[in-house]
DNA sequence: CTCTCTAGCTTGTTTTTTGCAAGTAACCAA
DNA sequence: TTGGTTACTTGCAAAAAACAAGCTAGAGAG
């Protein structure tokens, strides 16, 4: 479960965490999309493996990005929240995405949330933080 | 030479371009460092291979996020330079930066990027941003 | 105690990365 | 013009990672 770390870099220590296919995705669902369970993972449309998913999220946990807990209400399942170190990627999400909607040509339909970045991106930042705020009890009355 | 496109999300979009281990280095060396032959980046710290290397910067091409052109001073080279559509990926590197930079603790001796990064990032993106705004010409004399 | 639902794990296969060695093309100097 | 140097480029075998599909385990529900 050791991290590399290939240089002193900034840029390659954060990709050496999260710079994989999949890290950034799962994240993505939990901190944008307000999926906070592994089936909903599995139910993104990039299809990935259950394997994957699970070792991801291991690795997500371990490196402080997640935190795991047994939801209270139905107790077979976990629940997925952003840790604060996590949530702070969420200015790297921004910027990626203001990116590919100046260059994803190819994109039919883009989220709503594009529109909201484009038009306010602080606001949109601070809309999501305020999701979290309320630390880990928010996450219960989702279900 | 394909692109595979996993979905429609414009984070996966951009994934699938440069989420792997090493072109987002490449961006680096090119936008932060000044580096602009195939040598400087076998010289970076992270050591990549020969091939990688020659793939992903080819690849990096084939997208549109850097262009290779002959030296005309030292014809047996290229000069690699980053295009608008590379450039426009600042915002993602800075965003890295600043996340790492309040994260990484174990890194020891940060880059002083960091630390114009943390004064005023604005500023520092239009002084990179200064950089290359001369277009083609301005690689020319830096050798 | 069995059934189902959620969340994984296992296994076998394919793809990608890696490390290294050899190859090629442009230029230079004798 | 020939031989050496620089700047890549290509090839190959081994290792690592991703993938797909089927299997399992644990927590309730009936």
């Amino acid at each position: 479960m050791d991290r590399k770390n290939r240089s002193n870099c900034p840029i390659s220590y954060a990709l050496d965490l999260i710079g994989d296919k999949w890290s950034l995705l799962i994240l993505r669902d939990i901190i944008l999309r307000d999926k906070h369970f592994y089936k909903d993972f599995i139910s993104s449309d990039e299809a990935i493996a259950t394997n994957i998913l699970s070792n991801r999220l291991k690795m997500l946990e371990y490196d402080g990005f997640i935190s795991k807990t047994r939801d209270t209400i139905d107790r077979k399942r976990f629940i997925y929240n952003p840790t604060e170190k996590g949530l702070d990627l969420l200015p790297v999400l921004i910027a990626t995405m203001r990116w590919s909607d100046k260059y994803s040509t190819e994109i039919k339909q883009r989220p709503p949330s594009i529109e909201m970045i484009r038009n306010d991106p602080i606001g949109f930042e601070n809309r999501i933080r305020a999701k979290f705020s309320n630390t880990p009890t928010l996450l219960d009355r989702h279900h």
